[in-house]
DNA sequence: GACCTGCTGCGGTTTG
């Protein structure tokens, strides 16, 4: 060891205050420096009492910056049940700290154990027996000992110190977020006090949101751990590919017979075997269909040059076998190896450093981008490589709107523009509070046993949960009731109904999402993965999956087992999507404002600045920067340049009209088959005596998305589409003004 | 524009 942790004077100031035994691990480890962010965290969680998030990029050390001091804090201390509770999102992330953690706990006499569905038995029972350390547990977990063993949870969790959650971005939205800060809560409630808070995350796009969700009631008093590292070097291209005109399904596999005119979508897989061949990349190829169709791709590409396959396919309906023979292949990193995947290499599980990062089409969120790009570069001094591949049609003379804004280009340079200016979107408001609170009132009973109505309001409504009235949250107990999911005993107390007690017994209560139903793949007794049972299958059938072709062999209806063998076509299967989130209104002024800049951008290639400049032609011949209604055969483009929540009420208030309306691309909404003159008309009618939330509220569709919704009444889901909305609503006739002036 | 995540307790069989 040349340079002891010792030696920097910072340094040490950090490193004396750690636990002995702390300081020895860190000698083992053979460490130079501490990094910024461990250091800045060892005083901040050893100085003060509050809570804390430590924000820092994946590869920066977040685990061992929140563990170093935590563990010197609880280290020694008088054990009576777990001093330290990690939640993490996912299996495979768990196992990963567990195997980090090990060593260190071990000299500090800590038992830590990883609480979730395929851990060992024997451990949780163990600690049961003897709860103290450290345990890493999911969500799930925590739900489905709060149900099961409600004793066990005293035990374990009344004298917690600290809870960490990693990947913190991942649960400031959606249901799972929600699911979570009930749990931390009733956690809090059955311990008797509040054990400190820290979050970890890598993309944080709004600290204050942030602070909220880790401390409702004193979001001010959260402390942040951020420091500024050095962002490494980017090298970035954006590739545009057309299409030739006689291409009609550019993901098709037809297109083989017809070499002499390959598909965009070929040229842009010849361009990836060339270039990534003999290093570690991803590729995040948008969807699971587009997945398996460019990891065949380029295994044929393989096949035919004669060279080792070194593209492998990685998504949620893969088997776990598949997904981590390719992760470890990553991560060991003495085969030359490319990961294809759609989200599920975004997270922090560990693969090591990769040379460059690919994106299939436009980037669809500043978060999600960098979280991608965290995964190259990670090494110092290495440049981040991002690449951008675009595929476009061919577009005929008499082509229209608004395919001819080239708005996937557009979309690209304005996503670029935003990671440099180190934008990231906020997290947005919630749909599913019905669904989790229905979930959590289930949860709750079991727990605790009957409960009046009042209590279950007092402990369940609170922080991102509040944003529902007493009427309301009565309305949500009467269509469970009417549902036989709970039902009120003579004293007032509610307990658990008939439904009730079946759906809490249930090995699925203890997600906050489902799951469809779908045929399992097994090739030779080995499982490849699963495929929605909404595709047709018979013997015989041929499919793409895996990154490889097979022919069903045989298959089993009832337990939806599909026996298959090696093939030599094939083509992917369809996966069931429910469309997207659209853009932040930020994003979409960026996109403006790149459609009017004369800014040409080395980055791009000669293709891809041909058609911003076609895209930019387009813009300025329909004359978009002072016009925002345009017709168009027998269509009206409002182009609104709005994000997505302020274009779907105004979607929704000229549906209130009569008008079939669809998004067009993000910001512009087409009124089908309507002149400008009736448009306008209904604008203006709109702009004096603008529809209010209630009214708007009355023609939404689709409003059960969510695992319980099925439970919850109309008027509620209404009432809580109009409580997120209100806000676009007020500007309704501002808006309308607006383009009435172009 | 689409993607992702998670799970009990028990009865059975196999293995050391």
């Amino acid at each position: 060891m040349t340079n002891s942790p010792h030696s920097g004077s910072e340094v040490s100031k950090a490193f004396d205050r750690l636990h002995p035994e702390v300081q020895r691990w860190i000698w083992q480890q053979n460490w130079e420096t501490l990094r910024a962010v461990q250091e800045q965290a060892i005083h901040t969680i050893l100085d003060h009492s509050s809570d804390v998030i430590i924000a820092a990029s994946t590869a920066a050390g977040k685990t061992e910056a929140a563990f170093l001091p935590i563990l010197s804090c609880v280290a020694d201390q008088p054990q009576g049940g777990l001093s330290v509770l990690y939640v993490g999102p996912l299996k495979a992330l768990i196992n990963d700290q567990f195997r980090r953690l090990e060593d260190l706990c071990q000299l500090l006499d800590l038992p830590v154990v990883r609480w979730h569905g395929d851990a060992p038995q024997s451990a949780k029972a163990r600690l049961l027996k003897n709860p103290h350390g450290i345990a890493l547990i999911t969500p799930e977990s925590i739900e489905a000992l709060l149900v099961r063993r409600p004793d066990a949870a005293i035990k374990l969790f009344g004298g917690l110190q600290f809870i960490v959650i990693d990947e913190l971005h991942a649960f400031l939205k959606g249901p799972r977020g929600l699911h979570l800060s009930s749990l931390l809560r009733r956690i809090e409630r059955l311990a008797r006090h509040r054990p400190r808070r820290i979050g970890l995350s890598a993309t944080l796009g709004d600290f204050t949101q942030a602070k909220r969700w880790i401390h409702p009631e004193e979001p001010e008093h959260v402390r942040m751990v951020d420091p500024i590292g050095a962002a490494p070097e980017l090298q970035l291209q954006i590739r545009a590919y057309v299409d030739h005109p006689d291409v009609k399904d550019p993901y098709g596999i037809e297109d083989e017979a017809a070499p002499w005119h390959p598909s965009a979508f070929d040229r842009i897989a010849d361009h990836l075997f060339t270039r990534l061949r003999s290093s570690n990349n991803l590729v995040f190829a948008g969807s699971r269909k587009r997945v398996e169709t460019l990891s065949d791709r380029l295994r044929r590409r393989s096949e035919t040059a004669n060279v080792p396959n070194e593209f492998y396919p990685h998504h949620g309906n893969l088997s776990k076998e598949l997904r981590e023979e390719l992760e470890s292949r990553l991560k060991v990193g003495t085969l030359p190896t490319t990961g294809i995947a759609t989200t599920t290499l975004e997270l922090g599980i560990d693969i090591g450093s990769v040379k460059s990062v690919a994106q299939i089409g436009p980037p669809q969120s500043l978060a999600s981008l960098r979280q991608r790009l965290g995964r190259s570069g990670r090494r110092q001094g290495e440049p981040t490589i991002l690449r951008i591949y675009l595929r476009e049609p061919y577009l005929a003379s008499d082509a229209g709107l608004p395919a001819v804004l080239r708005f996937s280009v557009v979309q690209s340079v304005a996503a670029v523009k935003l990671l440099i200016q180190k934008f990231v979107e906020p997290a947005t408001g919630d749909t599913t509070i019905a669904t989790v609170l229905l979930h959590q009132i289930l949860s709750l009973i079991c727990e605790r046993g009957a409960q009046r109505a009042e209590r279950l309001f007092e402990q369940l409504v609170h922080g991102p949960l509040n944003s529902i009235s007493k009427p309301q949250f009565a309305d949500l107990l009467r269509s469970m009731a009417a549902a036989a999911l709970i039902e009120q005993s003579p004293d007032g107390s509610i307990m658990l109904g008939a439904t009730g007690e079946r759906i809490t017994g249930r090995y699925d209560f203890y997600a906050i999402f489902e799951t469809d139903d779908e045929w399992r793949l097994v090739a030779s007794g080995r499982t490849l993965g699963t495929v929605p049972v909404s595709n047709a299958v018979a013997i015989g059938s041929i499919i793409i999956f895996g990154g490889q072709r097979w022919r069903v062999a045989s298959l089993d209806e009832p337990s939806k087992v599909l026996d298959v063998v090696a093939h030599r076509s094939g083509t992917p299967p369809e996966f069931e999507s429910a469309g997207g989130d659209g853009l932040h209104k930020r994003f979409v002024e960026e996109i403006r404002s790149v459609f009017e800049s004369d800014d040409l951008p080395s980055y791009l290639d000669a293709t891809a600045r041909e058609l911003l400049l076609e895209g930019r032609r387009a813009y300025l011949a329909l004359e978009l920067k002072t016009r925002s209604i345009i017709e168009f055969g027998p269509d009206t483009f409002l182009f609104l340049w709005e994000g997505s929540e302020v274009c779907e009420v105004i979607q929704i208030a000229l549906m209130t009209a009569g008008l079939s309306v669809e998004r067009a691309v993000d910001g512009v909404i087409c009124v089908l088959a309507t002149d400008e003159r009736t448009v306008r008309a209904i604008l203006t009618q709109m702009q004096n005596n603008p529809p209010d939330v209630d009214t708007l509220s009355d023609f939404v569709e689709n409003l059960r998305t969510a695992k319980f919704d099925e439970f919850v009444s109309d008027k509620l889901l209404k009432a809580l589409w109009a409580n997120r909305h209100r806000n676009a609503v007020t500007e309704l006739a501002e808006i309308c003004a607006r383009i009435m002036l172009s």
